[in-house]
DNA sequence: TTACAAGTTCGAGCGCACTCTAAGTCAAGG
DNA sequence: CCTTGACTTAGAGTGCGCTCGAACTTGTAA
């Protein structure tokens, strides 16, 4: 497989492809003939965890030390094992903190179908701030 | 209140409160004496669900967009509303994605704790790779 | 009243994660 | 052979969301 095939099969692109190798996201391809990458299907399954550790927000810097454990083989598994945990224990926090959002939310829009005491509570402010624009004190928002 | 007693109470950086009324985040606060901006409490529920917004991966961009149709007062209701549950619905997408990518995370570490075909799999891509180094092919991964 | 902490503006700089450009090489179909 | 499109590298550029620095003014407690 090369590059482009690889690109189309994962939604990375050949720019990313490249940028992950050359970080050490991604292990160094083989040049099968000259100077082009030949990929095997045994890393999609390693691209497609980096996307699992993308969405739940690891930064780059993290997935290259978990990059850097796999390289020394099995050896680190106990360190992959923690590394891992401690993602999975920040993602549940983060879940959580996003459901209470979530409920938050659902009050706040609640009280927009309802126009009761939410809208005037908000809106003090905004007449502040009105006033400051007609004497001058501020800008009328840019764009 | 001034901006430092603000900052305290929010946890934004003072740079950041100023920054947030450049761009227009935040109303344009009175200056009371002088140069100096004056808060009132009120602030602080704006803040709040700023802050809402941002841990839901709300950008900036759209938080101006609802910012701006405050400003416009309580006419821009219906807007707002829309704007929000928009939101809200991409936030119920990522969390179910976070979901998925917690069972996926679990199944990895359940393999690590029980050294399984898992390692094998993992392991094989590490091997073309260690080969490449040797071979002078690939740098060591660096730092 | 003097010291110094906290405030002000403006603009530059930073860390992250890509994303793109330029200039060139290579491979496969007609 | 020739074209066309995919590939190569090194390095510069982008967008986001702050974050910081410089140079200066203002507020307050001893």
């Amino acid at each position: 497989m090369k590059i482009g095939d690889l690109a189309r099969r994962t939604g990375l692109s050949t720019h990313t492809i490249r940028y992950y190798e050359r970080i050490g996201l991604l292990p160094y391809a083989s040049r099968a003939s000259s100077q082009q990458r030949e990929y095997d299907a045994s890393i999609l399954v390693w691209i497609e965890f980096l996307g699992r550790l993308k969405t739940t927000g690891m930064p780059i810097r993290d997935k290259l030390r978990y990059a850097r454990l796999r390289e020394r083989g099995p050896e680190t598994q106990e360190d992959r094992r923690i590394l891992l945990e401690e993602h999975r224990t920040r993602v549940r926090t983060h879940i959580a903190e996003l459901q209470a959002c979530l409920a938050v939310l659902d009050t706040k829009i609640a009280g927009y179908a309802g126009s009761d005491m939410v809208e005037k509570i908000d809106d003090a402010a905004t007449e502040r701030r009105k006033r400051a624009v007609r004497e001058g004190l501020a800008r009328p928002l840019r764009d």
